[in-house]
RNA sequence: GGGCGGUUAGCUCAACUGGAAGAGCAUUCGGUUUACACCCGAAAGGUCAUAGGUUCGAACCCUAUACCGCCCA
């Protein structure tokens, strides 16, 4: 019985249904018992609250392209998925809830604000999951991992006792960047500055003892005057010189200000002179420590102003503003008022204002870690994709300040301060060991550039001083999705796509592959319309290939193997496909196993559509049956070639077809076999396509009825050339609407006909009178222009004699056959354009 | 201010080790050839940002410049 499938592809339904089948079938569980060799990919977790983005979707398209062609291969993979418990962004989610009962968290108190995040977390959390398996990643879910788990929770109390245990842990008195609204230390990387337009004062500080001598500070922030210890200024600066040793009053308050001197004080910012509030400001509280400054606190957690803010206590930061500059200039000490646009702070969460606080919180030592770190990858034992993206990281590492590991957050890892003297015999579970004894070190982590100093440094220094060794040993880095104008996607921006949407309208595995084929490691990939229904077409062509071949196919056909092909009946063009079959597997298992997927989808792409569709189905038409194993052979194992890229498509053709096995999942993945390269062949076959094509384009420039067959005469006096010419006259009679084929020893200047060259073969389109002269006489002079430029400049280059002596002998072998090659053919086409007259 | 990257066809991007500049889309022309009009065939389109240098040979290596982008301070 033939099979029989619908007329146009249904992804959607067919995407559903073969992943839970998969999943049912545990066909993406790794053993931890396996012999054979590990593949491993930890995903970077999403965050519970989040949902699915195009850059999730890259990262998971990369790693699943990847991790099925592995698992094919036979390696024991892993691809372990999970979610972070994002302790802000969580919080905050639940806190909104709250506020719509009424309710804040501390009506709750600690354990029962603990339990409704955790309720909220299975009603409404880890939706990206279920996302995730949207786009066929291949993940064991039976592995998944949530950051907030007892087993991960142990193992970070562990962890944060053995690091207080070597002094790596501190707690201290620092200024540290404090969210207000979250009400919540951060570490320095979940402060994102963004540009502001906000003004710069000059405002009068009075200088002690003078009558009517002020000196002008510039700031951003006046409101921060209230916590200022000292006016400063650069020491080169010779216009300040003169204040040396002098005291500055500060307004409103009277405090006295000592006035010193700093190389970091920028002489052309503002005024040259700028007031020091150590207190409330990074580069202002280096500064106080260099000069023993007092520290003054005028902000609180609320960001309000505190009793040391005297008359402004109790005002919010913004309010506080106002009132100084109001009050400052009804005393006209406000000298001027400029525009100027400066980065503000803002939490990365929340996007308030970050509020840089004096507070006492926990720190990491982090530079002791951080130098194993810098080795490893100095030695390669972790070496990055591109590589470039090495540097990124020295530079974060070189410069790694002690990292705030505290948060005032309630939906978080406790830090274990209480209990450290009894955690000492904390170990992680027996199952886990099992599995980090066969799944450590991972082999890759793939993740966007913006989480280099995220994820990728601290899972190196922190795997290293765990466990001894890198975590994983490659670090793909993918570009970052960006608008069809490249713009950056953003939700305040407004052009963020929804990827289940696009994977709704063209269907997953097109977005796929899109994305992988677009995909340069570490190169920003534009989305737009046009990239994505070019590769839906790539999946519709796939489908109605498959159509085609289902016209011959029979539930009763059985797929061959090579061997057996071999000892078949095999067509010229058969020996080809197979042949190129070979080559683009080998590019594909190369250019994949380098992570260079966007070159492994083109050479599919390339040779799927260019070779097997345009070239082989077109030319077998001629003779279905007898090419049948082969066509099935390699339409199969083109599809194992391109499944990791597009999964799903390629099992609901693969189950309809020949096949051994139960899922393509599982079946091998292509490898290269010597055996089925046929370089003979492969010319042959080539040269036919190319008398093919060089018709085609004849016809097509003089205009000739597309309907209209026309005879063809080719000259050569070469046995094997005229074998080859009449064993493949079909094809050229089909393709190129030939009827007739004349093999002669040379062509006679009588005939009226079009001239043309292909692979060094004279061939002539007579006719019959229907020829117009003049365009025949144009078409050929263009195309005997370009070939002469091809001899001459090959010609100069053979000439050249240090080109001859040193560039190497098949190098110089190569452009000599060219030339002879290009001479030829140039005469051909001058002994064509002669025969037309002028 | 420090670091990184980019500049190739109208557009979006490739080009593995320095050795004939490619693809997709768009454009033009011709086609309902029974897998496919989400298609087929043909064509046109390039000073590889600019200026130097290295080399027999440079899109690729080096130097400088211009413009664009990102990261860090």
């Amino acid at each position: 019985m033939k099979v029989e499938i619908s007329k146009t592809y249904n992804p959607r339904e067919a995407e559903g249904r073969w992943y839970a089948w998969w999943e049912s079938q545990g066909y993406f569980h790794a053993d931890e018992k396996s012999k054979r060799p590990a593949f491993v990919i930890v995903m970077p977790p999403p965050n519970v609250t989040g949902s699915l983005h195009m850059g999730h979707m890259l990262n998971d398209t990369v790693q699943d392209v990847i991790v099925r062609r592995k698992r094919m291969l036979g390696f024991n993979t892993l691809w372990l998925p999970g979610m972070d418990h994002a302790g802000i962004a969580t919080q905050n989610v639940v806190e909104k809830e709250l506020k719509k009962e009424g309710l804040t968290r501390h009506d709750l108190g600690r354990e029962k604000f603990v339990e409704r995040v955790w309720q909220w977390k299975e009603q409404y959390g880890g939706i990206i999951l279920k996302q995730i398996r949207r786009i066929g990643a291949s993940c064991d879910w039976s592995r998944e991992r949530f950051t907030f788990d007892a087993g991960l929770s142990r193992a970070v109390r562990e962890v944060f006792v053995r690091l207080y245990d070597e002094g790596l842990i501190y707690r201290g008195k620092r200024l540290i960047n404090w969210c207000p609204r979250c009400h919540t230390a951060l570490s320095d990387l979940e402060v994102i500055y963004e540009p502001v337009d906000s003004k710069l004062y000059y405002i009068r500080y009075a200088l002690k003892g003078r009558a009517n001598a002020f000196i002008e500070v510039a700031t951003t922030r006046p409101e921060t005057m209230l916590g200022d210890t000292a006016v400063a200024v650069n020491p080169k600066d010779e216009r300040y010189k003169k204040y040396k040793g002098e005291t500055a009053i500060l307004p409103l308050l009277n405090r006295e200000l000592p006035f010193i001197e700093d190389e970091v004080v920028d002489p052309a910012f503002g005024s040259g002179a700028v007031k020091v509030t150590p207190a409330h400001d990074p580069a202002d509280f280096e500064m106080g420590q260099r000069h023993n400054l007092p520290r003054i606190s005028v902000i609180d957690e609320n960001a309000r102003i505190t009793a040391e803010g005297g008359p402004y206590q109790g005002l919010d930061r913004n309010e506080a503003r106002k009132r100084i500059l109001a009050d400052l200039e009804a005393q006209g000490l406000v000298a001027k008022t400029e525009p100027l646009v400066h980065k503000v702070g803002h939490c990365q969460r929340c996007d308030a204002v970050v509020e840089p606080l004096l507070s006492t919180q926990w720190f990491v030592r982090i530079k002791p870690l951080a130098e194993t770190a810098i080795a490893a990858v100095e030695q390669g034992r972790t070496q990055f994709v591109p590589a470039n993206w090495a540097k990124t990281y020295f530079e974060w590492m070189h410069n790694i300040r002690d990292w705030c590991i505290s948060r005032q957050l309630w939906w978080g890892h406790r830090i274990p301060a209480w209990y450290c003297d009894d955690c000492s015999e904390m170990t992680v579970s027996r199952n886990e060991t099992e599995d980090l004894k066969a799944f450590y070190p991972g082999t890759l982590l793939v993740t966007a550039y913006d989480i280099i100093f995220f994820w990728v440094a601290r899972m190196i220094m922190f795997g290293l001083k765990f466990m001894n060794d890198v975590p994983f040993k490659d670090v793909y880095i993918t570009g970052m999705i960006r608008d069809a104008e490249r713009q950056k996607m953003s939700k305040s921006k407004g052009n963020v796509v929804d990827p289940l949407e696009i994977c709704d309208q063209y269907g997953t595995d097109a977005v796929r592959f899109a994305l992988a084929r677009i995909g340069a490691p570490g190169t920003d990939i534009a989305v737009s319309d046009e990239l994505l229904d070019s590769y839906r077409a790539f999946a519709t062509k796939i489908w109605n290939a498959a159509r085609f071949i289902f016209r011959y196919a029979d539930e009763s056909d059985r797929l061959p193997s090579f061997a057996e092909l071999q000892q078949s009946d095999l067509s010229l063009v058969d020996r080809w496909i197979l042949s190129r079959l070979a080559r683009a597997t080998e590019e594909v298992n190369r250019s994949v196993e380098q992570y260079n997927l966007h070159e492994g989808a083109r050479h599919i792409y390339s040779f799927f559509k260019h070779e097997f569709c345009d070239w082989y189905l077109e030319m077998i038409k001629l003779h279905p049956e007898r090419s049948k194993p082969t066509l099935l052979y390699v339409f199969e194992s083109a599809l194992r070639l391109l499944h990791p890229f597009m999964p799903f498509i390629t099992e609901e053709l693969w189950q309809n077809l020949p096949h051994k096995g139960v899922s393509i999942v599982m079946a091998p993945y292509p490898e290269f076999d010597p055996q089925m390269v046929d370089q003979r062949a492969e010319s042959q076959s080539e040269l036919i396509q190319e008398i093919i094509a060089k018709v085609r384009s004849v016809r097509a420039e003089l205009n000739v009825d597309a309907k209209l067959t026309v005879p063809v005469r080719i000259a050569t006096t070469d046995a094997e050339l005229t074998e080859l010419l009449s064993s493949a006259r079909e094809y050229i009679f089909k393709l190129a609407q030939v009827n007739q084929l004349e093999i002669v020893p040379r062509l006679s200047g009588e005939q009226l006909g079009a001239r043309a060259v292909a692979g060094g073969l004279a061939l002539e389109v007579p006719l019959a009178g229907s020829i117009n002269v003049d365009a025949e006489r144009a078409r050929l002079k263009k195309e005997l222009q370009k070939v002469q430029d091809q001899v001459e400049s090959l010609e100069r280059k053979l000439s050249n004699a240090s080109f001859v002596d040193r560039a190497p002998k098949e190098v110089v072998e190569e452009n000599r056959r060219r030339l002879a090659d290009y001479r030829d053919e140039a005469a051909k086409l001058t002994e064509g354009l002669k025969r037309l007259g002028n």
